[in-house]
DNA sequence: TCCTGTGAAGCAATTCACAGCT
DNA sequence: AGCTGTGAATTGCTTCACAGGA
């Protein structure tokens, strides 16, 4: 069965409201509050966990920890995910920094650049690597999974690079598609900042009034 | 008519492209040769302008200049935006550095912290203003749109802070929904790169074989 | 011939409604 | 009574196929 995305990105939210529910200490949950912490419906909850399987007691909900544990398998099958990030320049450093994906289990271990000035230097406790030494670097540390926020112009030289190492996906922050070779390669997925900007002023102008 | 959100991503995707070829000095563009550098298909392209009306030429394909135009009138109804960073950390400072936005438009001019010891610093240029002031700062500088980027902690006291003002849009990075209060009267466009870790780690994992 | 614009068809996702368990 | 899990109905989105203009 094909499984919607969406379906993947709402259950990757309700996995972050998991946490936290168990943080609180909170044992048992049921659609209902669930979806009180997201935008969906209580019916689209449980929908979108039938894909997977099934995780709730009729009549009581769900057990926190239980479902937390089973959403993470679905979503991750490694624990630790080690990261770089490609382009140590503020938003790079930034994010190696920021690491706020740490607790989810990812952990960003090295960042690369081309910038001689910069290579060896240390951010937020992680080295800065030149690319030239990205394949074996990448591979000798274990990591699968490149953050890519080079300058736009730095992209058709870093693409040869990253098709040649061992990376299996890439976030990409630059405004601009990989192309298709790469992207047949490595799953790539796309956070364009200014776009988010577009939508946010098209949708207030286009703002329902209620 | 309701014109579905994945359409408006969509569109504001074209638009970048279209900013590209109009700097390369390309004056004509076919719906095809646009879905080249998109990941859709010239009949999507087509129908989604379709939405906002006909700008193309029966067997010319578009005027580049003529169309950047139109879908920036469509997404934007203000030549510039003043937009703030509300969280002078690492992300919230690496943001206003990186300033990506100000050649779409999006121009941030000013950044607020409760820190005293930030307080009066300047960022790239931008001053760091205290958060008991935004109401009257945003105001008078004539602020819309504020980039969140607080700790979580601190999300309960800013949500009022923000509620009060004249704030029209939020593009919130804090991997939590703001409240339904808030939501309903400030657009809010929820960011979350924790999530995005998750939703690759899967597609890694479940990428079809080809 | 090449390309746009668009109804209609086809497909996919969401919501409904309820059976079944506790 | 309260809640899950899920086929069926519905809604919404995308793709198809073609009319019509340059």
């Amino acid at each position: 069965m094909e499984i919607p995305f969406a379906t993947i990105e709402r259950i990757s939210t309700y996995l972050r409201c998991l946490k936290r529910l168990k943080e609180k200490g909170i044992k048992k949950v049921s659609s209902r509050e669930l979806s009180g912490f997201t935008k969906t419906t209580p019916e689209q909850i449980r929908k979108d966990l039938s894909y997977f399987g099934r995780f709730g007691k009729t009549g009581a909900g769900y057990d926190v920890s239980i479902l937390t544990r089973k959403l993470e398998r679905i979503l991750k099958h490694k624990k630790i995910w080690n990261v770089c990030i490609i382009g140590a320049g503020s938003l790079g450093s930034a994010l190696a920094k920021y690491n706020a994906f740490k607790t989810e289990g990812y952990d960003i271990v090295a960042l690369f650049d081309n910038d001689p000035q910069k290579i060896g230097n240390n951010i937020g406790g992680k080295e800065i690597y030149s690319i030239e030494s990205f394949p074996e670097i990448t591979e000798k540390i274990g990591i699968e999974i490149a953050i890519l926020t080079v300058p736009q112009e730095a992209i058709e030289e870093i693409e040869p690079i990253i098709s040649k190492s061992k990376i299996r996906g890439i976030i990409n922050f630059v405004p601009q598609l990989l192309n298709i070779k790469t992207r047949r390669k490595i799953t790539t997925l796309d956070v364009d900042l200014a776009q988010k900007m577009y939508i946010l002023s098209y949708l207030i102008k286009n703002k329902k009034e209620e």
